[in-house]
DNA sequence: TTAAAAGTTCCATTCAGTGGAACCGAATAA
DNA sequence: TTATTCGGTTCCACTGAATGGAACTTTTAA
């Protein structure tokens, strides 16, 4: 997640406001007025005018007990709302469910923004077997996953060109190997509908993007903890993918006639 | 969910910005810059500008196909940050999980904001019996709810001034009937620690609050659908009730010696 | 084709937001 | 105890960022 573009004639304290709820991530659940005035660059007065209206809009707690600030329960409302207004997410959900059981695999549906691909919905099984968990909202590196490089693979041209330098500022130091490894993924995404990466170790994961006339790219993944070749993984999870994919896509073509 | 405050000294570029993100709830997903304009009063000139920093922030998308804007996933990615930093939501969850499970009721979670409960967690029961889903930003009004009247109940001299102010100014149609009804909740409270209160039909809901030192009051309920009445419902949860909020505090207590 | 609605751009005006500095208060050190 | 540091807030003079009316463009509806 790197800093937002910030291009011309925005509005300042909008943009200003808005980094530094963004400057909350997990693990990083508590910032001080100082703390937010070093990592946005900006006088702590301005940072301490901010934080107050942040607060009293509802989007900020003041924690005393450790003299800082939280992330408010009205951001968990502008989820919910944002959640049931994606009509793909909700008519995927269901599906998504019922694959991430039968195969027992995690099931993944995100969409892209900046340089990272955000979870809508994530299937996610325990090491335990079946114990499921729901997880939506979590944030993966565009560069480095099977779902970012699938996202990728959709662009062309002047938006293709923009996208990989973001990329390229993000992963500079190690631009060399990150890119041919890209591309490696869009030539497959190309051919055969869906690419397959490991970027943490032991787990495989392989997706394929969801393209709909007028809506931003989805992208579809399924990823296991495994010791598997990805040669293996490949061959069982290819099939139920691009099934999963068709399903969706009916699923919702069906429901924009109703 | 009122207009807020908008008090003095704030910063009326980010209030206005964060005000058409509020625009957005469950069953409104798709504004145009007109719309908002309207809804905010805001002329058309300004609205625009602000939504298009929005869009390039991360936080709106144009939708194309309606032509208008819809939240973006960057504020699932928020509220994910915020889940996974409150440790009360943390070390309680499993609880009420577990609770529910156990007494197959509905269990939830919330905390407050302006004349709004929100749920920071709720596991519901389907209407088929088991079938659970795990939802968590939605919103309920103080007033007419045992969660919100538990959190009521909590508040003293000038904020409890305030507070029903609020209240009273967003349900002015019919205060009268509301305020006494609001009293008695709080009476109920603090006599024997819950408040009952059936504000939906056949819906019947119990609430107990949570205090911590140095943290914003959170309230526990757990309600169901039923048509029994609402003194055997009492019998039947308040123990259960007034259990799970004292494993909760215990959890949270033991947790925070670590 | 015309009319109406929605959205964007322009631009002169001005006041909202800014940031440096001073101030405050709490925690820590001496 | 007093001094010192640190985090936070308040003050205030300055100014350019944000504003909103009007003009213009694009889209939709009739």
């Amino acid at each position: 997640m790197t800093a937002a573009p910030s291009q011309a004639n925005d509005n300042r304290s909008l943009v200003r406001g808005l980094e530094i709820l963004r400057a909350f991530k997990p693990g990083i659940d508590v910032l001080g007025n100082s703390e937010l005035a070093e990592r946005t660059g900006l006088p702590r007065s301005t940072i301490s005018r901010l934080t107050g209206t942040l607060v009293r809009a509802g989007f900020l707690q003041h924690d005393t007990r450790v003299g800082g600030y939280r992330l408010h329960a009205t951001v968990l409302a502008l989820a919910q709302a944002m959640r049931s207004g994606s009509y793909i997410l909700n008519h995927a959900h269901d599906e998504l469910e019922r694959a991430a059981r039968k195969l027992n695999v995690n099931v993944g549906l995100a969409i892209a923004d900046h340089d990272d691909m955000i979870y809508l919905d994530a299937l996610r099984f325990g090491p335990n077997a079946s114990l499921r968990k729901v997880v939506s909202g979590q944030r993966v590196p565009i560069a480095l996953t099977s779902l970012g490089r699938a996202y990728v693979s959709t662009q062309k041209d002047q938006a293709l060109q923009t996208l990989m330098a973001q990329l390229k500022a993000r992963h500079a130091r190690d631009w060399h190997r990150v890119r041919p490894e890209i591309e490696h993924s869009i030539a497959e995404v190309q051919e055969s509908g869906f690419c397959i990466v490991s970027w943490q170790p032991r787990v495989v994961a392989i997706a394929t993007p969801l393209i709909f006339e007028h809506d931003p790219v989805h992208v579809l993944n399924m990823s296991l903890y495994t010791d598997q070749e990805i040669g293996t993984v490949k061959k069982n999870l290819t099939k139920p993918l691009m099934a999963l994919r068709q399903t969706v896509m009916d699923a919702v073509s069906a429901a924009r006639l109703a």
